[in-house]
DNA sequence: GTTATTATTGAACGTCCGTTCATGGCTTTG
DNA sequence: CAAAGCCATGAACGGACGTTCAATAATAAC
């Protein structure tokens, strides 16, 4: 009947994604693209439609990783509280190494977007949402199991919680020099907030 | 002898401030600049070199009416950290009304460049830096008013208050919903790491 | 092997980008 | 009033942008 595409979708978007959350929505370029995805224009058009609707399924795909690791933290952990605990690690030490950037990408393209791309700006802040909701998720469980005071709600530790990862995540981004980031996470989980 | 310039320079970096801080270095083109500044392509490349100049003077000035408005705040308080409770209250409240955008145009930036703009990507570093000197140098001060336990290091303080005010200021950026802000100025002054 | 169908290609399009510069106008000095 | 010197103007530049599309190559069905 036909021609079956030669491309491995799921490879591409992983490169686009990495390019996108290095160097954002409008400093990524079509041909910077097209490099690094090693695609010829029609193609990338005739696969993706556009650049925005390219940067949306980067977007997603980012958020799915970034569920999957969320999930694994679960099943390596013996308890809700330290899953969260070996996530925030993973994320703000594993991240700074070997990631296109020390920052969130959901949190980059807030920051870059404006009205002017409102579905990219909407879809980013929903991403963050669904997270955040997943963070709520295992607070509870935590609140269950007795790990934290039944007294604290979920949703206030979770956006807690996103709270300080956007802040300390933003804040290595803001400087060259090693931080004490272990210590910065012990002042996450032993605040008030989520033990008093 | 000549003739001197026109238009008012201190007004032209306001409104070019106004319009990069909304949209991002990238995101805002010369002759968006053109058009709120109400110049002609000549006048700004004599006045302000290029578009990359022109954003690192929005920069600074930027950073010079945060001082300022810092500086405000020590006047009218009572204390030192009061002054610095007043401080976040303003840029949280008064901010996500009339500015340009609820987040803070430094880390915007940082979000936003790569070191293909090498030289802004630093001057934003730099800034904010010295915002959180001018925090611990004021927690120094709350110490030895005995306002905070002198078990306390001015620059541990500074980094923590840093990082609350980005994760606060990204997070209600990152949600169309007004939030209980009041609240997460409490959490903040009254976590362990200020108290404990 | 032929045909039908689809993917890939890359030149080319119109537009907008950051930037320049010859021109003309204004202001100050003598 | 004339001369000198700076400033403002806006058309124009080369290049990069996002995107399109006719031509071509590759596959699958018969």
């Amino acid at each position: 009947m036909s021609k079956s595409a030669k491309f491995d979708r799921a490879d591409v978007v992983e490169k686009a994604t990495k390019l996108y959350w290095e160097k954002g929505f409008h400093g990524t370029s079509m041909r910077n693209l097209q490099d690094v995805v090693d695609m010829r224009p029609g193609s990338i058009y005739a696969a993706f439609g556009n650049k925005e609707n390219l940067f949306k399924e980067a977007l997603q795909h980012y958020a799915k990783v970034s569920f999957f690791r969320l999930s694994a933290c679960k099943k390596a952990s013996s308890s809700p509280l330290e899953a969260l605990r070996t996530f925030v690690k993973s994320i703000l030490i594993d991240t700074a190494e070997s990631a296109p950037s020390g920052m969130c990408m959901l949190v980059k393209s807030v920051a870059e977007l404006t009205v002017e791309n409102a579905e990219l700006l909407s879809e980013s802040k929903r991403l963050l949402s669904l997270i955040e909701s997943e963070f709520a998720a295992i607070f509870k469980e935590a609140i269950e199991q007795g790990e934290i005071s039944a007294s604290k709600d979920p949703k206030h530790l979770a956006q807690y919680l996103q709270i300080q990862i956007m802040g300390v995540r933003t804040y290595a981004g803001a400087h060259d020099d090693a931080l004490a980031i272990e210590a910065l996470i012990d002042d996450i989980f032993d605040s008030s907030v989520v033990r008093g």
